[in-house]
DNA sequence: ACGGATGTTCGCGC
DNA sequence: CGCGCGAACATCCG
């Protein structure tokens, strides 16, 4: 499911099914999604609380309810919010769920359970390290040209990896770097401290122009899964090793960065 | 059946 | 001390 721009689209779904309701029932089993946490603390603190409102910041969901009770959630791999009404069976890897009195029931599925689910106090969750290690949010924030070109300067990692660190952008992964860098015509195995201010700057509009992109399909990506059962890959390059590239139909190659994949076109991306 | 998968954290070596 | 790298986490899918 997660990034960015999934992410969002998970908020803006959790918005319109949560914002403004009471959760009638909390409900949790034990399990590695509540790593450093507690499920009898989610079923307990959240029980008859109003959901005052959901935000996003990279690719964390936080969660303020009544009476300054705080979730965080991170989806991980895997994660997943989705609805169902009372009676109906829930996701596979259902790992806990929010009941509403009006039949809804929001579950949090998660397969391989890399995500994460905790209780805070809600004024306390934009002061916790995770979320303070961010950097700027290309959402919030914008994605700032002279700032990405500074924050280069000072590594000597492959470009794609740095994208992909939180701390210089949040939000990005392996599809969303691997797009943005194809946009910039930048090639991923790049060292950082050479990419010149011209390359900062198109790799900060194709950062934008790749996640507007992904938001954008989301929604009609979520009508043809649910009417066909399956979604297509939406991305320009990624996961398309072997293929023609979209602009000059060189076949399109991939390298390992930072232990992930990396798909670039060797033409239109040179070292 | 084997390899790889959209993320994060930890430990190690330099 | 700080950086960079690789492994680990747990499961599914083609």
């Amino acid at each position: 499911m997660p990034e960015l721009p999934e992410v969002e689209f998970a908020a803006r779904s959790l918005r319109r099914w949560l914002e403004g309701r009471v959760i009638a029932r909390a409900e949790a089993e034990p399990s590695r999604v509540f790593r450093g946490s507690d499920p009898t603390r989610f079923e307990h603190e959240l029980a008859s609380r109003r959901v005052e409102g959901i935000e996003r910041r990279g690719k964390y969901l936080l969660f303020a309810f009544s009476g300054d009770v705080g979730l965080l959630s991170h989806l991980g791999m895997t994660g997943k919010w989705v609805r169902t009404t009372y009676g109906e069976p829930g996701p596979r890897h259902e790992r806990a769920r929010l009941k509403l009195c009006t039949g809804e029931v929001i579950h949090y599925d998660d397969s391989r359970m890399f995500g994460r689910i905790a209780i805070y106090r809600a004024s306390a969750l934009l002061s916790l390290p995770e979320i303070r290690a961010l950097g700027p949010d290309p959402l919030i924030d914008g994605v700032d040209p002279d700032e990405l070109l500074r924050r280069f300067g000072k590594t000597s990692r492959a470009v794609k990896v740095a994208l992909m660190d939180p701390a210089l952008i949040a939000g990005l992964g392996n599809i969303q770097a691997t797009e943005a860098l194809f946009r910039a015509r930048v090639h991923p195995a790049r060292v950082s401290s050479s990419i010149t201010a011209a390359e900062a700057l198109a790799i900060a509009k194709a950062t934008a122009a790749s996640i507007a992109h992904t938001l954008e399909a989301a929604g009609d990506e979520e009508i043809r899964y649910l009417s066909e059962g399956h979604a297509d890959n939406r991305f320009l390059v990624y996961a398309r090793a072997g293929s023609p590239c979209p602009r000059c139909q060189t076949t399109l190659e991939q390298v390992s960065l930072g232990g992930r994949s990396s798909v670039y076109c060797p033409h239109c991306q040179r070292r």
